[in-house]
This record gives structure tokens, C-alpha cells and sequence, in this order.
DNA sequence: TTTCTAAGTTCATCATTGGAACTGATTAAA
DNA sequence: TTTAATCAGTTCCAATGATGAACTTAGAAA
């Protein structure tokens, strides 16, 4: 049967889940925010096969996460960019990193990166914007009583 | 053919992906962290098959994200709940959401969550642990001279 | 006796995946 | 002048995986 669609659910998990739900999308996006932008770059790094990129690629440039764009006209060769939508995607990514770092592996984490406009190592919180604390699942409640499931749209007819 | 199997990839968004990389995960760790804990209320809930289901808990199970216990006896009635490992997971729902609200809804974000310690309500933020501020992409790079790809096995032979 | 609920399992079907080979345009090497 | 190499894909196939529907099991309720 056919994936099933979750773009149309009233949840922002489920939407972002639909778009960078498997398990590929989101090391294209990690390559991509490590400066990889080529179709063979892509395909060295991941092992992916050719077919499987393409459609990711495709996906990706379709939602606005990525532009294609030719960086030589003969022969014809392009290379594939974050957009604005893309960038703001790897905080995403970041906070999927520091979590395997913290349970997934038992040394070091096995990438760092540096924060460069205070210069310490990167490590990645996810905080409230208003008191800039770490958030906690048990901090949390929903606002008002919001009618929170389900999300999906109701089966017509 | 088989899915790739990214668990021994020398990268933490690799082995978080393999965990989480797929449509429902990811639902259902919402799911748990808005209080669902029954087999029947994440089906209705989701409306997954059953199926599908059974194996992603297995799974989340299997790898400590959650933990079943029995809540009766006679007759044997099973829920499903966080473990730690599952808690912490939650903040990368919350940057997921955070950019879907911002990138994939025209209006007014569908859920929302009030920050009990602060008392308002959560706009998550990834910072930088050091300096408290907002990451963003074009603020990172490498620490040292990291070979950072590819972080896939060689094959052996 | 029949129905109901919770928590799954089994089954057949259809979609997606990954591997390998192929295309096509151009440049470089022998 | 062949031959090889690079990049950016496309095509084909077999195998795996997801899906909905129906079924199972254990006990409770009508």
C-alpha cells in the first residue's frame, strides 16, 4: 500500500514527519549542511542508490528546502543548495545530533562542531524563547484544553 | 531490497534517523508524550494499522524509548510509557514542530504548549549551550580537521 | 449464549527500495 | 582517433516493507 499522507494533518510533527520522515532525507540534509551539493557528492557520502536520491532531491527542491541550480553550462552540471527553509532546518538536525550523542554512543561524540560566533564547542539545547531554559517533557502541558487528537483528517462519506 | 541499516554509521543523526526515521515514529512519541498509552488509543489516535504498529513499538521498546507494563491483570491489559531515554527525545519533537509552525502552516500553529515553569507558552528555541544564543546554520563549522564523510562503513572484502 | 473490549497476529496485495546496468553530453588521455 | 572518465541522472528487476481487513485470545458484561 501506499505511504500514507500526513501534509494535510493539523500537526506540525506530523507535516515535518511527512516531509523528513525516512531514513535518508535527513543525512541529505546533514551533507548538504556540510557543504555537499553535488548528485555524485551526495551519492559517495551516503551510499545511496542513484534512484533513491533522485526522488529525495526531488522531494526536497519541491518543498523548498533545497534549489537546484547549473554551475557550468558545457557540459551541463548542477549542484543542489539549502534554501532559507532548508537552513532553518539543520537546528532540527542539531538537536536529533545532540540527542545520539547522549544515548547512542557510549565515547565521544563522533562529530563536533564549533559555535563560531562565541567560539566554544557546539552543544545543542533545546530552550524556551521567553526564560531560555532547557525544556523538559514533564514542564510541559497544552495551553487551554485544546482538542489535541486526533490530527487527522476525518474519513469522508 | 532491505533498508539500510545506519546503527553502526559513525554519526549521531545516522543513528537517530535509523530510530526515528520513518512516518509514524515520531507520532507516536508525540502521542506518548500527550499521555496516550494504550495499543487502541494510539490506533485510534493515529489511525496506523495495527500491524505497523505492533512493530514500532517493539521497536521503540527493543531500544529503550519506551517501556511496556502490564496496569491489569485478569484480564492482561498492557500500556506504554516514556522511559527517560523516550523524555528526552520529546525537545527534538519540539524543534520538529517549531520549524513545521513556522514553514508549513499559513496561520496560527494547530497545538500549543504552555512552559509550566515560566509559565508562558513555548516557543522552542535551539541555543548554543555556552552562549545561551539561537544556533543557526551559517554559524557552525567543523572542530579541527574532522573527516567528517563519509561516516558510512567501508565494505569489507 | 452472545456480545464487547484490549491487545495483538496473520494474510494478501501493492508500493518502495536498493543494486546494477544503461544513457548522454562533454572533456581528457593514449 | 579511439578509449576512458566524469557528472547527472534514468531504467529495470527482485526483494522487502507497509497497508487494510479479518482473525485470535482472554476475560467481562448483558
Amino acid at each position: 500500500m501506499k505511504k500514507q499522507d500526513f501534509s494535510g494533518w493539523q500537526c506540525s510533527v506530523a507535516r515535518t514527519a511527512d516531509l523528513i520522515g525516512d531514513w535518508w532525507t535527513p543525512l541529505v540534509l546533514r551533507d548538504a549542511s556540510r557543504g555537499v551539493q553535488t548528485f555524485d557528492g551526495f551519492c559517495d557520502s551516503l551510499g545511496i542508490s542513484r534512484n533513491t536520491l533522485t526522488q529525495r532531491l526531488n522531494r526536497l527542491v519541491a518543498e523548498g528546502l533545497m534549489q537546484r541550480e547549473a554551475y557550468n553550462d558545457r557540459p551541463k552540471r548542477y549542484r543542489y543548495l539549502l534554501t532559507e527553509k532548508g537552513m532553518d532546518f539543520v537546528p532540527v538536525l542539531l538537536s536529533m545530533a545532540a540527542w545520539g550523542d547522549k544515548w547512542l554512543f557510549d565515547n565521544a561524540p563522533p562529530f563536533r562542531l564549533r559555535h563560531k560566533s562565541c567560539g566554544a564547542e557546539l552543544r545543542s539545547v533545546v530552550t524556551c524563547a521567553c526564560c531560555g531554559e532547557e525544556v523538559v517533557a514533564a514542564d510541559l502541558e497544552p495551553v487551554g484544553t485544546q482538542e489535541c487528537l486526533p490530527t487527522y483528517p476525518e474519513p469522508k462519506g
